[in-house]
DNA sequence: CTGTTAGCGCTTTCAA
DNA sequence: TTGAAAGCGCTAACAG
């Protein structure tokens, strides 16, 4: 049987009420000589507080929670590591949730972690949201939420992260055109992603800075899997093979794919096609060829969700929208033209 | 101010004990008509248990946690996917934990989900591990523990699941020489971990197998990331270039890097050199050249472990040491001598 | 079929 | 400085 506060206390011929003062070492003191006895047996002992007991009363669970579509793309991984790193150091522990993009799933999840009394959760999802009462309700009510890269109208929601998308994309763009690139393709994410039209939004812009001609056929749509950068890829080379010199992916994923496409079509990188990639997950250094990508750190992204929530569960009520600039990392995939 | 049981029992005019039996839908009934009005009040009030406090009672949590050395690692996160995939069918929630490799912090990490009641946790290290007596105190207890590729000597663990890493590599080699090659590299894993030693058993088993000769010299030392496998590559070409005709790598991301390192040196794969894997790893099948690996299901391996662990949270006493079988995938990465 | 009662292990007033 | 007592929200005998 486990060994409880009880345990304790009768073995010091103490009352609970001391062990659980100096356990929890509280301000006002316990006499040095009991503090130290009973600090003694504890070690002795090996006991430690029941944490669901003592969240039953203080009603925190030092406990927060990270919902993801999919922690197998790399920069999900690499977020959740952010947010794990920094719970760990703020004193969470943390749930995982993977909603594999439905609504419903996140939805559930958020109902059965909320009666799990986590003290907060992030939210991040690729998908544009509706109106979803549950969630909204929570959110009105105080309960702790993060939302990165989630985009909804109508609403406000005190903690918002974002990333620079347009600025970010537009950046490619206009590292390109720098580089004398005047025919630039681009891979779309999905339709559903918020953050897809953003980055699209930022290619226009690009273009129509440096005074480039938009090209519809130059654009095709990939759904942000690596499976999808390959074929979208494959098929811009069939239906305008050498009409353009370089190829934006909407992500590093898709880029990935289509730098393998590229390659099985015995096409040289950068020589002939030059790749620029989005998000800048860590596979784009280490791969052939390292990919040339711009993003935001995505493990810092994830530290400053973790330390915002906990502000805010501590008491904090700043409201937040943060916007994260991109920065480029230059590699091997692009050329001068 | 949360809803509680309480609220539902005055409301409906019952006592909490009978608006726990129809929330739980006890065997041992409540009048239709009771139950009905029960449930109809829960409903529009949204009132649900609060968990912490039926765990309190009930000493169950329905969690669970996993401790991986790092989730950034493809492997962890496909793993990850499958334990938490898993989970949902069976009605656990899943904490999450990284060790970075550090038994501190494992130890650490164990010790405070311990605290938490957590049903029982799955742990996964690349590390040989010295007897630690905490840990080991909880499995002699019954806490439920499930070990994935973890080697220890001298105690009795009921539930391990190992992958055939001798028996792989070992098939690794017999397929490369099947295809006529006679001087095959080896990249190592680190000295720390159990399965690197197993997996270069395989190594010379398989040698042995086929009267291939031993070279040391075509052996180097990695540790299992991905820049390790690209620096160990160019130091293998630098002095034994030329030398020999295949490569195996102890895991595929130390693969992935060798391949990009071979293609670096303006070498072609696998006309000038052939490459095998391990692992299995869905990033070996995205990347150009889609890596020919062996492996078992890594989400087969994540799933296999959650349901182990959650037969015996609920009761079963089976001692199950199971040992997964690879099976190679062929790919793009190898070619006939 | 239903209510009463007694905790689960802990923290937290309030007194002493 | 310490202890007694109440209670967090729920479940589980035990009666009725």
């Amino acid at each position: 049987m486990r060994i409880t506060i009880k345990d304790i206390a009768k073995m010091c011929n103490v009352s609970t009420a001391t062990v659980s003062r100096t356990v929890n070492s509280k301000k006002d003191g316990v006499s040095e000589k009991t503090r130290k006895h009973i600090l003694d047996t504890v070690r002795k002992t090996g006991y430690s507080p029941n944490t669901i007991a003592r969240s039953m009363v203080t009603r925190r669970t030092n406990t927060i929670a990270l919902i993801v579509p999919d922690i197998c793309n790399p920069f999900f991984a690499e977020l959740a590591r952010g947010v794990g790193d920094a719970c760990s150091e703020l004193g969470y522990h943390l749930f995982l949730c993977n909603t594999d993009g439905s609504p419903e799933q996140e939805h559930g999840q958020v109902m059965l972690l909320h009666d799990r009394l986590v003290d907060g959760m992030i939210l991040t999802t690729q998908n544009i949201v509706e109106d979803n009462s549950d969630i909204f309700k929570f959110i009105k009510e105080g309960y702790p939420f993060v939302l990165i890269e989630r985009y909804m109208t109508g609403v406000n929601i005190p903690l918002q992260i974002n990333i620079d998308n347009c600025g970010g994309i537009k950046d490619a763009v206009s590292y390109l055109a720098g580089k004398g690139h005047r025919k630039i393709a681009f891979i779309r994410g999905p339709r559903e992603a918020a953050n897809a039209r953003l980055r699209f939004d930022g290619y226009r812009k690009g273009l129509a800075r440096h005074k480039l001609d938009y090209d519809p056929s130059l654009v095709v749509w990939g759904d942000y899997k690596m499976q999808s950068g390959y074929s979208c890829t494959t098929e811009l080379l069939a239906k305008a093979g050498g009409e353009f010199t370089a190829i934006i992916g909407s992500n590093d994923l898709m880029t990935a794919g289509a730098c393998s496409a590229i390659l099985d079509q015995k096409l040289r990188i950068p020589q002939d096609i030059s790749v620029v990639g989005f998000d800048n997950i860590p596979l784009t250094g280490m791969i052939y060829p390292r990919i040339t990508t711009v993003g935001v750190s995505i493990n810092g992204l994830g530290r400053t969700a973790a330390e915002l929530l906990s502000k805010w569960i501590s008491g904090s009520r700043d409201i937040r929208h943060i916007l994260m600039p991109c920065e480029l990392t230059e590699r091997d995939s692009v050329s001068s033209i």
